[in-house]
DNA sequence: GATATTTTTGAACGCCGTTCACAAAATAAT
DNA sequence: ATTATTTTGTGAACGGCGTTCAAAAATATC
């Protein structure tokens, strides 16, 4: 048996993370405590460092997961071959938002979980994000066929940002955010601004 | 002299609001410890506590300079009576950007800062942003005419919260984020898109 | 000047993430 | 099977944090 070591390793890693993941979504993320995670994975604190570096990179693998979950259902509502493009971005808007709603503690983990300081997130993680790009870029091609590769790249990040934005103001509670009975309705607004702007502008080149 | 107690005490919660601001800027809102900014202001830790309630309220009061500064600034660059509501909303989109590069740490903390668990807001800085949306809504208006009074105060909450996304994304360094070097040209390709749709859905009806 | 009230002070408290000397366990060597 | 070696688990201890509070200093009131 030269494999059970590496296994329990990997195991304590993964009860670490499961663990992490739902105190995330009991507590929130400021309520992530290092004893709190440990007690629940059943473990002593000082293993926490032993199978990953720090707190914050067991926050970065619950991301991970967040991460892979919501690219997958994003990729289900509209595949890349969907016939109308407005329609594939409204779903996907659409999508977004009710992950967003439904997940909250851990999609707000997502994008308010800040490294130490002068850290930076690791390449593997970042590279994680590319599917929320990935999957608006198709449909957003085909709605602006006068611009080049570079400038759809920059414009599929502007266009998940924006629904991000209204999506991220809303679950915060903040005042200038919409309240949450709206948010469907408003995302759906914007994106057919958005989509009707961009089909406007192609047009007329 | 009846005033001296009032007037010393106002003066160093003036004081310690000036220090936590200049260490907001310099050692970022994570940084921020009650410690450094007693002894920027050149009083005991304890005093703090005495001046406002608590760290959290410190935030809380610089945030109300930020936002004053900032209400200022997109106040004076596109006065409500201006004739093209698409120039002012570039104007106005433009100099928010301006705005949240230009002061970084500040800006971040007005949006990042979360009270400790179950604490509320307080009303009066709740309002203190209603000034992001009162700069929108009048040029919004003439873009929409066919939108009520209450649709239109939703869209403008989502028309900031779209730009205020590409900004925050960008200025977080986060991957799905545009790079800092076509933040401006993106914020006028979106507003652009968003006043060309809504042109074209409010003619169309 | 004496008394009452308020403010200032900084040591102390409890909680936090993290470390580390040590114990236990697993593997390797004999 | 026994010993030696390496790895993993343990939890007390450390330093830093926000916050509190009894005592001291400062100010106001008479």
């Amino acid at each position: 048996m030269g494999s059970t070591r590496d296994e329990k390793k990997a195991e304590l890693k993964t009860r670490l993370i499961e663990a992490a993941e739902a105190e995330i979504i009991s507590e929130g993320l400021s309520g992530l405590k290092a004893r709190a995670v440990t007690a629940r994975a059943g473990c002593a604190l000082g293993a926490l460092y032993n199978a990953v570096e720090d707190l914050d990179m067991l926050v970065l693998h619950v991301n991970s997961r967040t991460i892979a979950r919501l690219g997958a259902a994003l990729q289900e509502v509209a595949p890349a071959e969907a016939e109308d493009p407005r329609a594939a971005l409204q779903a996907l808007a659409a999508r977004y938002a009710e992950f967003a709603v439904a997940e909250r503690p851990l999609w707000l983990a997502l994008f308010e979980h800040r490294l130490g300081a002068g850290r930076e997130v690791p390449e593997w993680h970042r590279q994680e994000h590319a599917v929320l790009l990935e999957v608006i870029l198709p449909h957003l091609a085909r709605l602006r066929p006068d611009l080049d590769r570079a400038a759809l790249g920059l414009r599929a990040r502007t266009t998940f940002a924006a629904v991000h934005g209204v999506v991220h103001l809303a679950l915060q509670g903040r005042f200038v955010g919409v309240p949450m009975a709206d948010l469907q309705s408003e995302i759906a607004g914007l994106v057919e601004t958005l989509t009707a702007g961009a089909d406007h502008l192609a047009v007329r080149g």
